[in-house]
DNA sequence: TGGCTATTTGGCCATAATGCCAAGTAGCCA
DNA sequence: TGGCTACTTGGCATTATGGCCAAATAGCCA
């Protein structure tokens, strides 16, 4: 495997593994709605405010939210607007999972 | 976060996980092109064979590829066709980051 | 300034992921 | 059958992740 093309596919998987986690995409739908503060997210998602703002913090790093501080509060967006389209293929994936499990349970 | 929403969620979430691996990624690269053995896997990705088939393994447990043995090799392909698009997404978040990367350098 | 709220960071523990080697299984072919 | 190749599985060490609590930081407002 090349080095170029192996640094490539480690940037994917960064970015893959920062949305690999229930409430990490809980954020990102709900961020696709409107931006959040941390204490909506907080609230929505129901764990330890230093939890969902160290996800918050994977997000970011990964470049798919961003934050913008306003008064004692931080809200967060999205950076780029295509996720949702991203989300069609998983959905194509698991409809295909539950294909096949009506499957094996019919025979 | 309602029950049915979660489980959704992290239904997605080990998909995304399974995917979040730079080997996987190029697996999942090279069965875009063609069916591929085990052992050309092997070969391109330069790893222990072990390795590989357990990066099949977890692939395959989350519904991205299939197996399918024809004498003492084991074929594998993808079950879903639409991977590639489903890249244009993290292709737009990596080039968001080259943006203010440069953008931060060019100040 | 002091107290309050919102958020981040450090520390810690439990659990999961990665990768190798070694051992096991399965199919071919002489 | 025996030996070879292809692959999977078990075991183990190392490292990463996820979650909480506690402490630190930052902004408001009286």
């Amino acid at each position: 495997m090349y080095q170029q093309r192996k640094n490539h596919l480690e940037a994917r998987a960064k970015i893959l593994k920062a949305l690999a986690h229930p409430s990490r995409l809980f954020i990102v739908e709900e961020l696709e709605k409107a931006e959040r503060c941390v204490c909506d997210l907080t609230d929505l998602i129901g764990a330890d405010v230093s939890t969902i703002s160290k996800h918050l913090s994977v997000l970011k790093q990964a470049g798919i939210v961003m934050d913008d501080k306003r008064g004692n509060q931080v809200f967060y967006r999205l950076r780029v607007p295509c996720i949702l389209t991203f989300f069609g293929c998983i959905e194509s994936v698991l409809e295909e999972q539950a294909r096949e499990h009506s499957a094996l349970l019919n025979r």
